[in-house]
RNA sequence: GCGGGAAUGGCGGAAUUGGCAAACGCGCGAGACUUAGGAUCUCGUGGGGUGACCCUUGGGGGUUCGAGUCCCCCUUCCCGCACCA
């Protein structure tokens, strides 16, 4: 049966063609070949870190998606970039290797191999003379480079300060790399330490980062997401004097200045500074005790907003500046809550319980007096009938702005502070800083030198990269000191511009450094001169599609906004924007059974029954459901073993047409067969019983009429060929492949008919899809060169528009008929037609009205 | 709690954006070919009645000649964020 479809005989060689002919290498401005009218295409696959586990389908989802793109891209005549690396510096990597008891460097080489194998095998066309490792020093030398133009910009800055410390990672950790208290990566619990750290001032860009995602073609969710996470919020920031002490006060922030008359006191966070100085001798110990309580207890309590209000009274009070100086209403008291955050604002809110739930809770706790300053609207439930009013309103109680609506009760407020000096209208952002440092050894050292005097002076361009020392035992330190401060003779070196004796900094860059600029590098990957020419980057950038997880949605993508936008400004690219659209790729999720208690079963212990599962080798019912795909419950695929059981065009084609690309859906094995058994049914096309190709599709046949079956073969092949163009304007790919399966029906019933323009278009429209097979059979009809270098086949109008088409025939909405009209009939013969087809609804009744959408249906509408 | 997304046969999913719901595939049923199994091919397959009738896109209302699609209310699930003053 050497004729069958065997997809191991040829899917190797054709991947090594492929490598041989460099088909899939980008032309860079200035390279030979290089055409300035060609136009660029450059799609972005969000690279991987390197595991352990290799790949699963999950991640050969966004990679065949683009890899589709791609080739349909260059076949569409684009010079295009699609270029793959590895996100190889960072946590992860070292946890790994200090799991496994190997060094970080030839564990990431093994990774990076394997997946490189393994993506080669999916046969995915990336431009591997732009392969990257970001823990090469040649990649991370630029790292470093652009690291120091931060630096000269004043943007990365040492502080000593409240961050994050994990101890089981032993190191510090970024805001966005900690949820709920406990870390991102590996889910260990972290709490607050202050510390001297590396900072990076993205809060400068808290503007600009916000105002240019209106113009991103990206998913919303996205954008809200960012939006969120930067958190910009219009207010005023208040002084409030304190009592015994006239020169000192304590600043708030608030969001609602029209309110400012109804605030009845105010309160700090536990660690504001203000807390030890202003605490009167008798309510000390009390201030005192419930300071260490907050400070001991884990962020997770705190954070809880369900729970019951706590907080204290520091015995001081303060003067609200709105009133005068003798007005007892401008005498609050201060106390202490860790409902405020230290981290947001000014540490410190004035409480208005009227007009806020949490503050509310906090004065019925504490029995803490509650003003009405804002009059809702009329029938919204108020402090009249009890309850806490947050909306807006008409402001009462509030002296020079009695009867103004919240707008401009807020900016008169505001103007009044002002003009007394005692505070301004002011922005707030929930961002922070970033903090770049960790006390890890397998990440980029600071190319920073410090000096005996303290002075901190950047490594000379010439004398980058600071290599990272070779260390045996990079574990991290027990008391927290970075373990690079145990390569001492690394540690201790000179200063190249003075030849005076000065020290390394210890510290690494975080794992997100790497992927901050890897889309510039890809640009021009080998450049040793510069991290990237500026002609590669006018040319290739923006790049035009950038495909990944959601999952990125804040961190990566965020500070990878911050960098470029810092590049644009120090003038190195020319984009304000590095992505112009991005695209969130669906989760591929996996089949799990539970049990009658609901407790998760393995996927090997599972039996098929029927259209029921049992627990193996016993009558227990299982229930299918749906979940992420995890080791413990060993249903994670890897691509090697359905490629190795289908062939990588079956694999290919199964993961685009589960369904949309950016939708979630799971992994069905029972499901793969299908793909399989059209690429066969497309081989039996091309093939006689004999195994030798059809002999009117073999090189020199003459073309038939187009007449006939043949006709009706030309019309289907067109109508796939725009679907399959439709398809790619939403990447809804999966219904580009029903087209196939659809056409491939349609030849399988007319054999005959078939011909060998449309044979070989048909291998054009398929190619991109499952390229392996579609390079076979193009070389076995006698064609020369690659089918993946030959162009997109054109959808003719005059196949798409049949001369007669079927129209629905309805009575009051219901389909009562069908019949078969010319394309171009008139409204009346079409209304005619149609009642005769359903003369029998119609008698005896009156048509009130009829409704005729061409080449749609004709709708009666009838009474009695 | 707030924000975003979703809900269509036994399953994954289609539906020209207001115009014949269920394309394509899986699964299932019947048949053909086979000594037999497998493979392949053909036909059927939303539900109920079983004649030509009724029902059906999570539920309930509405707009319309016409609603999976638009509007209002509700339920469930997924993903973010979560005391941000």
């Amino acid at each position: 049966m050497t004729h069958a479809y065997l997809p191991s005989f040829f899917e190797t060689t054709w991947q090594e063609r492929w490598r041989q002919a460099q088909i899939f290498r980008a032309k860079n401005p200035g390279e030979p070949g290089f055409d300035p009218a060609q136009k660029k295409y450059y799609v972005l696959d969000m690279f991987p870190y390197p595991s352990g586990s290799g790949l699963h389908v999950g991640h050969a989802l966004g990679y065949v998606g683009t890899d589709v793109i791609a080739r349909r891209k260059i076949m569409e005549g684009f010079n295009v970039l699609h270029p793959m690396g590895w996100d190889a510096f960072g946590l992860p990597a070292e946890q790994y290797a200090i799991q496994t008891g190997k060094h970080p460097r030839a564990t990431t080489d093994e990774n990076t191999k394997n997946f490189k194998r393994q993506l080669e095998n999916i046969g995915i066309g990336y431009d591997w003379s732009r392969e990257i490792d970001t823990s090469h020093a040649d990649y991370y030398r630029w790292t470093q480079w652009l690291f120091l133009k931060l630096y000269e910009r004043g943007l990365a800055y040492q502080a000593e300060v409240a961050v994050w410390w994990c101890e089981e990672l032993k190191t510090v950790l970024a805001n966005e790399e900690v949820i709920n208290g406990r870390s991102e990566r590996g889910n260990h619990p972290c709490v607050r330490r202050p510390l001297k750290q590396w900072m990076l001032k993205i809060t400068a860009y808290a503007e600009r980062l916000l105002a240019d995602l209106e113009g991103l073609d990206w998913p919303e969710s996205i954008k809200i997401q960012q939006r969120e996470w930067i958190g910009r919020s219009e207010g005023a920031e208040v002084h409030f004097r304190l009592g015994a002490q006239p020169a000192e006060s304590i600043t708030v922030f608030t969001t609602r200045p029209d309110t400012l008359w109804g605030a009845t006191f105010l309160v700090l966070s536990p660690e504001h500074a203000l807390v030890k100085r202003i605490r009167t001798p008798e309510c000390s110990k009390a201030v005192e005790a419930y300071v260490a309580a907050a400070a001991s207890k884990s962020e997770i309590d705190r954070a809880d907003a369900s729970k019951e209000k706590t907080g204290v009274f520091t015995g001081a009070f303060a003067r609200n500046p709105v009133f005068d100086a003798g007005d007892p209403r401008g005498l609050v008291p201060v106390w202490v809550a860790d409902y405020v955050l230290s981290t947001y604002g000014t540490g410190a809110i004035m409480s208005v319980p009227g007009h806020d739930e949490r503050d509310f809770e906090f004065a019925r706790r504490f029995d803490l007096p509650v003003r009405e300053v804002v009059k809702p609207p009329k029938g919204v439930k108020g402090l009249a009938e009890g309850v806490c009013y947050t909306g807006d309103g008409t402001a009462v109680n509030s002296g020079p702005i009695d009867g103004l609506p919240t707008r401009e009760a807020t900016a008169r407020a505001i103007a009044l502070i002002e003009e007394r000096k005692t505070g301004r209208s002011r922005v707030t952002y929930k961002l922070r800083d970033w903090l770049f440092s960790r006390q890890r050894y397998w990440g980029e050292p600071f190319p920073l030198l410090h000096l005996a005097d303290g002075s901190i002076v950047p490594v000379p361009e010439d004398a980058l990269p600071v290599l990272l020392p070779e260390m045996t035992d990079f574990k991290p330190s027990a008391d927290g000191s970075a373990p690079l401060a145990r390569a001492q003779e690394w540690v201790r070196t000179i200063d190249p511009r003075t030849q005076q004796p000065a020290r390394r900094d210890t510290d690494t860059m975080p794992g997100w450094a790497g992927s901050c600029w890897y889309w510039l590098r890809f640009m021009d990957a080998r450049n040793e001169r510069a991290p990237f020419s500026k002609a590669a980057e006018q040319y290739w950038g923006p790049v035009d599609l950038y495909v990944g997880g959601a999952a990125h949605a804040v961190m990566h993508l965020l500070y990878a906004r911050f960098w470029h936008k810092v590049f644009f400004d120090a003038g190195l690219v020319h984009t304000k924007e590095p992505f112009q659209r991005l695209f969130n790729q669906g989760m591929v999720t996996a089949f799990a059974y539970e049990d009658a208690t609901g407790r998760l079963v393995a996927s090997d212990e599972v039996e098929p029954a029927g259209d029921r599962y049992l627990r193996r080798g016993s009558e227990d019912p299982l229930k299918q459901i749906v979940t992420k795909m995890a080791k413990s419950l060993k249903n994670v695929v890897n691509p090697d073993d359905i490629i190795a059981a289908n062939g990588a065009d079956t694999f290919r084609l199964y993961e685009m047409f589960m369904g949309p690309l950016a939708d979630s859906k799971p992994w069905n094995p029972r499901d793969i067969p299908g793909c399989k058994r059209f690429l066969e049914r497309l081989w039996r096309c091309y093939f006689d019983p004999a195994g030798e190709v059809r002999p009117e599709l073999a090189r020199g046949a003459t073309e038939k009429p187009l007449e006939g079956d043949t006709a009706l073969l030309e019309r289907s092949l067109h109508k796939a060929i725009q679907r399959t163009h439709d398809s790619f304007q939403d990447l809804n790919l999966n219904t580009a492949i029903a087209a196939f399966m659809t056409f491939v029906n349609d030849v399988t019933r007319l054999q005959a008919a078939f011909t060998r323009s449309q044979a070989e278009r048909f291998l054009r429209l398929v190619a991109p899809f499952a390229p392996h097979v579609a390079e076979e059979l193009w070389s076995r009809m006698g064609q020369t060169g690659l089918v993946a270098q030959a162009a997109v086949p054109a959808a003719e109008p005059r196949w798409l528009v049949e001369d007669e088409i079927e129209i629905g025939i309805q009575v009051n909405g219901k389909l009562r008929g069908n019949a078969r009209v010319p394309r171009v009939a008139a409204a009346p013969a079409v209304e005619a037609a149609a009642r005769q087809v359903v003369a029998a609804h119609l008698s005896g009744k009156e048509v009130v009205k009829v409704v005729v959408v061409p080449g749609k249906l004709v709708n009666f509408v009838v009474k009695g």
